[in-house]
DNA sequence: CGCCAGGCGGCTA
DNA sequence: TAGCCGCATGGC
């Protein structure tokens, strides 16, 4: 149990867009049930206090204490970007937001399936390839499937994961799993032996490595995978790699930006730059609010 | 039927 | 570098 919890609402973390293993066990939508790092664990908001059913002590302070962001203090990222009144609302809307800190290579391919796709089709997808290419586990007698890993996915074919209704994103993620499968293999024979110049190549796609560069470093090291544009990469970045600087512009942020600031409609880029200009390492967060202000309101230009 | 969805890759000027 | 198009799929 956490005790006094602020800044923490279920709904809000989990439908803000930022994840799609989560899923509401009640109609208040407080109580929610999560594939995440191998486990199965139920979320539940009771009064001021969450309790965590599903995670052992040790498991919650090595792992769910960085993935929740529980070291964060948002009543002081709240306090610096509600400087800019036109955010005040989104903010008050989204009380309870938090950026989870997800698995890289999970959030990766969740995002590179994401492109030009449907929330349901999407949640869809992960749950399909998981069965597939997952570690099984049993919790209260029912059976999930964790999110595999680079191996166990390499082993797909662009063919298999087209018949899985991945559409055209199919060879994209095929591409990926493999990249990072030797990256990974090389990385660690790195240690062992000297490696050739096209081995040493291949250790540029591991996901450990980029997350350590620089925000700029990183955004155009992940825009090397197939499938990954300046969306995909700053999803990543954001929601799996720390990176709270980062901004991405999809449709609904778009819309909260020509509703909000007067944007001009067409140009994707330049809210993003502007976006990152005004919030500066906080834009992440900014972002956040704005695209659960925007998607549950159902805001509608003229 | 046409349109669209948390875009991207590829081509053109 | 900006602007356009095709792309798999399925719901409306």
């Amino acid at each position: 149990m956490l005790k006094n919890v602020q800044h923490f609402h279920p709904k809000e973390i989990f439908e803000c867009g930022q994840c799609f293993r989560w899923t509401p066990l009640n109609e208040e939508k407080t109580k929610y049930l999560g594939v995440v790092h191998g486990c199965v664990l139920e979320v539940h908001l009771q009064g001021e206090d969450v309790y965590l059913h599903g995670v052992s002590k040790a498991l919650f302070q090595a792992y769910f204490l960085k993935y929740f962001d529980l070291d964060r203090s948002y009543q002081q990222v709240k306090e610096v970007l509600q400087r800019d009144p036109l955010l005040k609302k989104s903010i008050a809307h989204g009380e309870g937001i938090r950026i989870l800190q997800q698995d890289p290579f999970e959030t990766l391919i969740t995002f590179i399936l994401s492109s030009n796709n449907l929330i349901p089709k999407i949640k869809e997808g992960i749950k399909r390839i998981s069965s597939i290419y997952g570690e099984e586990m049993l919790f209260q007698g029912e059976i999930f499937y964790a999110f595999p890993t680079p191996e166990a996915l390499a082993k797909a074919t662009e063919e298999e994961l087209r018949a899985m209704g991945l559409g055209y994103r199919a060879k994209y993620i095929a591409k990926t799993a493999t990249l990072l499968k030797e990256a990974r293999r090389f990385t660690k024979e790195k240690k062992l032996r000297p490696l050739t110049k096209e081995e040493e190549a291949k250790c540029a796609y591991d996901l450990a490595w980029i997350q350590e560069l620089p925000e700029e470093e990183c955004l155009k090291a992940l825009m090397k995978f197939p499938g990954v544009g300046i969306k995909v990469a700053d999803c990543v970045m954001l929601f799996s790699m720390g990176k709270t600087g980062a901004f991405p512009v999809d449709v609904w942020v778009k819309k909260a930006m020509v509703y909000f600031y007067g944007a001009e409609p067409k140009s994707l880029p330049k809210m993003r730059s502007f976006a990152k200009e005004q919030f500066g390492s906080l834009a992440g967060f900014a972002q956040q609010y704005l695209f659960y202000y925007a998607r549950e309101e159902k805001i509608k230009l003229p």
